[in-house]
DNA sequence: GGCAGATACTTTAGGCTTGAGCTATTCAGG
DNA sequence: CCTGAATAGCTCAAGCCTAAAGTATCTGCC
């Protein structure tokens, strides 16, 4: 029995709706992480800045970084800093801006996300895969649903 | 554009629905911390910790509220330190084994958990409650789907 | 031009989280 | 009994994350 098996039957709709949510995501969330680390010593935050620097090979800016991984800046120099260190991202000055960096994949990077980003999406796949076609639309479906209404409720 | 609608369309179905998953879960999430941190000066880990001793008043041991939080034993004894120092829980004896505890909530706990408890409602039904009766249902009923699916095949 | 406010980024203190390694206790077989 | 394996809990190092405060730069407006 877990949190959201637990929670007492008066509980109301949209605060069950949330914890089973919750515990979704964790699930999913824990056993990629526990992955990351077995197969390639890294981490989902690193998995995740690589992957956006992956899809915009111009380069992102920290700011930018940090509103697509919805974390705060503090945090994004952090984990460049450790990549860079790394050597698996560069920054790069922004010509239009002094105070910006440009911060891109570098070749090692781009090789190493790869190699990554396939075995994640096969363990995505091998977590996921269960579910009926029909039902993974009609959750994607809810889900953007979801995802508006709270986008416009916590605005 | 955010990390899950940046998405691009060749991605497969499994990675994206986890991908908009994790978006709505940290969505939900963030808000809630937050305003936990304003209203209560508390965090998400704490409130959990009080809200699985509120459902056993029997009270549980350190190793059973790590496996219903799904974190980590260590993780568990520095939270419970800190709510014990602010008199919120107490760790009592087990008459049976004398390596537990069972923790508990003191009266003092019981009572600030009900005030955090009826505002955290609130605050998910702010959240959520634009969703209809029906898409909520739906939703509730795969994500259970989808809870068993992935309990299943990371066992 | 110059100044006020906004913006880009970093730093810091503090809390969360994990995995690995530790002690103490319990339990199951011989 | 007693010993080895399992279990309950704690400690530690390292990384993630936030909010707040600080520096440098840009931008709009006079």
């Amino acid at each position: 029995m877990d949190r959201e098996t637990r929670a007492t039957v008066d509980d109301h709709r949209a605060l069950r709706l949330w914890l089973r949510l919750l515990t979704c995501s964790q699930l999913i969330e824990r056993h990629v992480r526990s992955r990351l680390r077995e197969r390639f010593d890294t981490t989902l935050p690193r998995f995740d800045l690589m992957s956006q620097l992956e899809r915009h090979p111009q380069g992102l800016k920290m700011n930018e970084l940090s509103r697509l991984l919805m974390v705060t800046g503090g945090n994004v120099t952090g984990i460049v800093d450790q990549l860079v260190k790394e050597g698996l991202v560069e920054r790069v000055d922004d010509a239009a801006d002094r105070r910006a960096w440009r911060v891109k994949l570098t070749r090692a990077g781009d090789k190493a996300f790869a190699e990554m980003a396939r075995a994640h999406e096969e363990w995505v796949i091998e977590l996921l895969g269960g579910l009926t076609r029909k039902d993974a639309e009609a959750l994607m479906q809810l889900l953007a649903r979801l995802k508006a209404i709270t986008l416009e409720n916590s605005a």
